[in-house]
DNA sequence: GGTTTAGTAAACCATATGGTATACTATCGA
DNA sequence: TCGATAGTATACCATATGGTTTACTAAACC
């Protein structure tokens, strides 16, 4: 089941020169685009009820979504004159894996470290 | 069918300064910081040794494992005139949850869609 | 003791970031 | 057509960031 296509701010983005990683990361340290994130993993919404818990201004909130576009979190498109968001999860799901291969080497590790100490290993 | 609500969840936490998931997110943001990431993932190892495969000087690579470091991804301590630095697994696992906890939320709200749409939810 | 090695501290620079205000475009409703 | 609504564009500001160079401290080696 495929639910968007096409990505065309992957591009746009990539173009800027830092790397997928560098802009989901990048998108995510910041709190304002953590709740937007977390709202949205709920469902869909435009920008007004998106900018509705925080006290900021409009441009600012576009800002801070254009910034999760960018890193291909967050899929935009237009009903009249309204702009409605939804998560792609797909991105932040790279993120994850790259943080769970880290971990797994680590603890990969110190599993080999225990083995070793308890003499299982010689 | 509620989607949402209220979501004043951990933000209340974060009231002052930089939030823990802030300073992890925003470390994992730089490209350097990940690949210092994930030689540290493979074992200790000293500042020199990290410093080696990059084009950066000794103050430059001091610096971003400062702000591993202060992220609490990153333990380090001193052996003679030497800095170990190893990683500490903890703070990338609780980014690693915040992320699958969004995705899972969003995938659970597909899935109910799409039960919606089979008829099997009326 | 003197020199090299490992790293930190401080000052500095260019650019990025998060925020604002103001002006603008486009759509909806009366 | 006219005004309100939804959002973008642009310009601007303060601070943060990633990088440098130049000192400096502390341990190791001769």
């Amino acid at each position: 089941m495929v639910y968007y296509r096409s990505m065309a701010t992957a591009e746009t983005a990539a173009a800027a020169g830092a790397s997928e990683l560098d802009r989901v990361f990048g998108a995510l340290s910041d709190p304002t685009r953590r709740r937007i994130v977390s709202r949205l993993s709920h469902g869909e919404a435009t920008l007004t009820e998106l900018a509705e818990p925080f006290d900021l201004t409009m441009p600012g909130l576009s800002k801070h979504v254009s910034v999760l576009e960018d890193a291909g979190i967050v899929h935009k498109w237009r009903v009249g004159r309204s702009r409605y968001c939804r998560l792609i999860p797909e991105r932040l799901q790279e993120a994850d894996e790259w943080i769970q291969t880290q971990t797994a080497f680590w603890n990969q590790r110190l599993d080999g470290l225990q083995n070793y100490l308890e003499g299982e290993d010689q």
